[in-house]
DNA sequence: CTTGTTTGCTTAAACGTTTTACCTAATTAT
DNA sequence: ATAATTAGGTAAAACGTTTAAGCAAACAAG
């Protein structure tokens, strides 16, 4: 480890003090007057040098760290890894950098991120909350740290955010379903008290309500820990009770995936013996032998929003934003071949 | 922002000095005997205050900040996003944040991530360099900071790595296709001077000598920043001219993907109308409509090795350490539907 | 010729830690 | 009894910045 150059190392090459070469380097030489001829060899020396701020001087004498917490469920997942990316090019512009962790959906890895990311001092935080977290948020807020919600919320806490229309999302899909001449409709989401899920819960529910459609027996709840075998099982008991059933409505990507599996896997040809209908769309379900159809979220603005939000929130506005985006559902016909 | 509870705040409560407050929290309370009554006072104010150390106090002190940079092509790749996953978890469990940036594969946008990563002092460096920045891997090891390439390398670097047996992953893979009777098979690579892609290249030129077939003319190189369109383009200007191409390989999974989309928009059926092995795998791969074989890599003990590698580094280690990993060709057969 | 202003720079404090050096009182050894 | 040791603690420097405050010299205004 090669000692890095500091101000001081600066100052005492050119002959003046530490103050003046921050100033000099931070453009402040206008306010600080500083002589030309001394802006010039402090520049020269600093780039002869190879001088490279402190960062973390910088923010502890600041009081900020131009660091943005991000907390996701899983950043392996192409979901969360996109709207990762999104965030890093988002706050990138504004000067901020990111620092990540995975909760794995879990209350106590998430508690672990969180402790770490405000152990490095995040300015602010983006957060996809996890089941149960209500207080770990709510401890974030109570310190005034600036926090912005992402894909899913929580009702009782007053606190930005910016998720998707779930209700419409399922609704307009089981609508779509409906008109096709689908009449027996099952859903498949995950067993969670999260607002996301509930919404799209109660979006299928009414989409099938209207239209004089029972949905209590259809719908399938599996747990958030599963694995592909619990899946394929859970789709199995249920398929054999509901034989008749001829649509699916998936209410989010893991579970679009996992049913496609399953489909493969007792070959059952979608749409053929069964009307499908994911969420979130990706490579599968554009490479599948007759493209899938499904819900598409705009990914992009969830993002880039996100950003301005905590970005707003971090330069003091004290406004609370809460955004529900729009989805659009994505409907495919057979392919051509 | 509420102010956070520093050392000094516990001092004053319990009416002790900073620094006894320091030795109690990081458990130096026996070297330095300290009271066992001023212990537990110490104790308890820090528990009732809810004290959290300020890590970037620490890190300015320590010179060291309990980080690590990591440096990808594209964090929403699932390839990459995997791989920080697998890292993040590693480095967590030895106390390790990671903060991460996207390079493009881009020399300019990995000059500035790099540059980040380092004013925020991180301690190492995992990277997956990009093409054209031997100088800037070269300038970290100059200043004496750990690093571990990976996926690719820079041969004249003299620098840890780990990466794939590139060589072996695309001769195996053409070697196969040969054994199952191909004898025009195409190579889609990419057009870099990495080496990664060099090896590739390699292993499916040395396959297809040692067989006797002639491959110079099968040989399809894209530009890095492709859009599909582009692809769909040289391909189609490849199969025109040669029409009695039988199998295609691709080098890497994006070139992969975006070969199935090709075959999908022109309606050409694999493995019936063209023998197809591609490169990672993936959810596509496993739900097309004939299971696709692919060339695997063992990426959680890539990941976990570079955290190791690092650790290692981090830990006063001069050692370079080089490793090779092993690629497994995973074929899969028509599926039984 | 004083007084005030501008110019150009320096000093020093502060951010929250860690850690070295030192201090005093009590105990033990001689 | 005095000297040496130990127990239990404090003071202060240091990490590399930023920034408020100050200060001397030069210059302008009265």
């Amino acid at each position: 480890m090669e000692k890095r150059v500091s101000l001081k190392d600066i100052a005492s090459r050119v002959g003046v003090s530490v103050a003046l070469v921050s100033y000099v380097l931070n453009g402040k030489e206008k306010e600080m007057r500083v002589s030309a001829e001394v802006v010039a060899k402090v520049r020269q020396a600093a780039e002869e040098m190879n001088y490279e701020p402190n960062q973390i001087a910088r923010s502890l004498r600041m009081g900020a760290t131009k660091t943005i917490g991000l907390v996701v469920a899983d950043i392996s997942n192409p979901f969360f890894g996109h709207l990762a990316r999104i965030i890093e090019d988002e706050a990138f512009k504004s000067g901020y950098t990111v620092i990540f962790g995975s909760s794995d959906e879990d209350e106590e890895k998430s508690a672990m991120v969180l402790r770490t990311l405000q152990n490095r001092q995040a300015d602010g935080y983006i957060i996809v909350p996890s089941e149960g977290t209500t207080r770990q948020i709510s401890g974030l807020l109570r310190k005034k740290r600036p926090v912005v919600l992402v894909d899913r919320y929580f009702p009782e806490l007053n606190c930005s955010h910016i998720v998707l229309n779930n209700y419409q999302a399922t609704f307009d899909a089981t609508s779509h379903l409906i008109g096709k001449g689908c009449k027996r409709i099952a859903l498949v989401a995950y067993r969670t008290s999260l607002i996301h899920m509930k919404e799209r819960i109660r979006g299928y529910a009414e989409a099938m309500s209207v239209s004089g459609l029972p949905w209590e027996d259809l719908l399938i709840e599996v747990e958030f820990g599963h694995t592909q075998a619990e899946t394929d099982n859970a789709l199995n008991k249920f398929l054999e009770k509901n034989r008749n059933v001829d649509g699916m409505v998936f209410s989010n990507n893991g579970l679009s995936l996992g049913g496609l599996y399953y489909m493969q896997k007792y070959c059952i040809r979608v749409p053929r013996d069964l009307a499908f209908i994911g969420f979130d769309g990706g490579e599968a379900f554009d490479l599948y032998p007759t493209p899938l159809s499904y819900v598409s979220q705009p990914l992009e603005e969830m993002g880039r929003e996100a950003v301005k939000i905590l970005m707003d929130q971090l330069h003091g506005t004290n406004r609370i934003t809460q955004i529900m985006l729009t989805p659009t559902l994505i409907i495919r016909e057979a392919s051509p071949c």
